[in-house]
DNA sequence: AACGTTCCCGTTAACGTTCACGGAAACGTT
DNA sequence: AACGTTTCCGTGAACGTTAACGGGAACGTT
């Protein structure tokens, strides 16, 4: 027969406030270290917390001052290096913070799941939540599908939204950048391997390459969709090259699909940068020993995660800087490797 | 001024109750579908709690019913590829049993940090624990040195323990398939790249390689530490095809350092797998991608991650089949790819 | 007609903590 | 000597929910 299971017995705040002969009130004081306490006593009740063994909790405190000092984090492909990126800079300035992290994860585009979801953190009474979620299409109003008793929220990567607030990259500067460096070197019939385009980044990146070239007069013209994955991106790059046999850079839409055409590179025999060049984007940090070493755009992603904790925070003091809708861009940057090198 | 932010004003089961003439108690039966409540009633109530957003307030239920619903992670290293698949299973199964899940994040290897976190664990009334964090030297007694009002714990890759449940998976078993790999192959100079030694996972892979070469009458002699990086697995590659020029095969200690070594050899001109086999450890998903494919032996992250939940929540009911001490070993796999083809 | 059941529902008390009071000493001040 | 001030501490009530109990109708049974 299995035993019940309600934890044993735990170490109170009134058994603490009898072994002291005092009143619970004056353990509370004591715990949250308000000065009304004499010396002797704060000592006396701290010493029996300290060998008692007494947490206090959480659920008690959360409960009477409205207040559950949790953050809620909803992610969706946690498998994937940028999430998990993001959410160890969310972890870390969370902690900092002194705020717990309550996870839920959510698969990967569809909505049904997500109002339970909303209403699971609600009930934990998280005081403000994190979408660390894909930009996919169906997602991008999401924001304000969200129920009206949601505490504030922060959208990642999204899509600006006029009620909450939302952070990403600049991902069409950051194609830009990518393509003025492959300008730059001289080439001129530059393709674009994208993400699916039903996700934002890849719509925004392919956009960047789009302007560039139109700018700098050339056709835009040569291009293929694939799925992040190396292996379509590999597959790509089969495919634009059997028609576009002049192509003479790619700037792919991630690391992984760079590195699929790395591969289908070297096995024709195509050098690289020589008569190929290759941008990415990301910035993961195996690129660096690919061979040759990737060239790509590197996010920051940790950032990204500690100042949606910050900015939630700030929402939640009701700090008047900090209003919902804002839309915070974080900068990108350039990592020149081997695949694509500097000019000159 | 900032304004005050205790949530606005939730609705809460009385006022439900009020709204239907009812009292709490049954509002309470309704919402946890208890037999006692007439039709008739119980669809007025549910009508009400449709459309007035309630959410009942799990901060309340844990406090009376001495049960949080809820399981605490501990984490270590985010950002690597291992803990985060990891956490994506455990994040998917507690999911599936109606557990939350508090997030917790630790810096790589310090001690003094953790007993807070734990502590915080135990305040919010986790009503378990996982730890999925690097065994580096200093955490392998850990298991013994948690406190005594610590709810069931499970350790993730960690030396067993008598008192704790730990869940890993055969890391010497998999470096001997590796090696025997290599051996059919028709390979003699095997070296191996290790991972920091303080790491048991670096120790347990080192001590496979070793056996299997003793075993086979071979020197086990050429070796090299790295520290997990794709540079440093290029660096030890560089000293010990240096001093030992007849080495035919390698076997990194992860994915990452072995990517490390296709680069150095593509650089000096060493043909793979021709001149030298290569094989790697953990099976990322890029590594079939590489320029050649690697070798690897993957293992069941996710999994790990899930069956943690599993035992951990049999450890929770208190499952005669699952008491604590036990010591679970996952599987590995060897995913032959071009790096260390198939024998013949 | 009296009795046992079943069905439905309400009352009271707790869970562990904090908040808003109030009040008794002990001290100084005029 | 009477009065403010501080310092320290305790008393009730509340937070939102559930457990334990009890009780009144409505039903069937002897």
């Amino acid at each position: 027969m299995p035993r019940p299971n309600t934890s044993p017995k735990n170490v109170t705040i009134t058994e603490i406030a009898k072994l002291c002969r005092v009143s619970a009130q004056t353990v509370s004081r004591v715990i949250n270290n308000r000065p009304d306490v004499s010396p002797a006593t704060r000592d006396a009740v701290e010493k029996a917390i300290a060998n008692s063994g007494y947490q206090p909790s959480l659920l008690a405190r959360g409960l009477v001052r409205r207040r559950s000092q949790t953050l809620g984090v909803v992610v969706a492909g946690l498998r994937h290096f940028g999430v998990s990126q993001i959410l160890n800079g969310i972890a870390e300035q969370s902690q900092a913070a002194g705020y717990g992290l309550l996870l839920r994860e959510i698969a990967d585009a569809n909505s049904p799941e997500l109002a339970p979801v909303i209403d699971l953190l609600i009930s934990h009474q998280v005081e403000g939540i994190i979408f660390a979620t894909p930009s996919t299409d169906w997602t991008v109003h999401l924001a304000d599908e969200i129920p009206k008793n949601c505490p504030p929220a922060i959208f990642l990567k999204r899509e600006p939204s006029p009620s909450r607030t939302t952070i990403g990259i600049d991902n069409t500067g950051g194609a830009i950048m990518a393509v003025e460096h492959l300008l730059a070197l001289g080439r001129t019939r530059i393709a674009h391997i994208s993400g699916p385009a039903r996700w934002l980044e890849a719509r925004q990146r392919h956009l960047g390459w789009e302007r560039t070239l139109t700018d700098a007069g050339l056709a835009a013209d040569c291009f293929a969709e694939g799925n992040w994955s190396s292996g379509s991106g590999q597959l790509a790059f089969r495919r634009l090259i059997a028609e576009n046999p002049d192509i003479d850079a790619v700037f792919a839409g991630n690391d992984q699909m760079a590195l699929g055409v790395l591969r289908e590179a070297s096995d024709r025999g195509i050098r690289i940068p020589e008569d190929l060049a290759v941008i990415g984007f990301d910035g993961v940090p195996e690129a660096d020993q690919f061979t040759p070493s990737l060239t790509t755009i590197a996010q920051p992603l940790a950032a990204i995660g500690s100042s949606a904790v910050d900015r939630l925070l700030r929402e939640i003091e009701g700090d008047d800087d900090a209003v919902p809708g804002a839309d915070i861009v974080m900068p990108t940057q350039l990592l020149i490797r081997e695949s694509a090198p500097a000019v000159r």
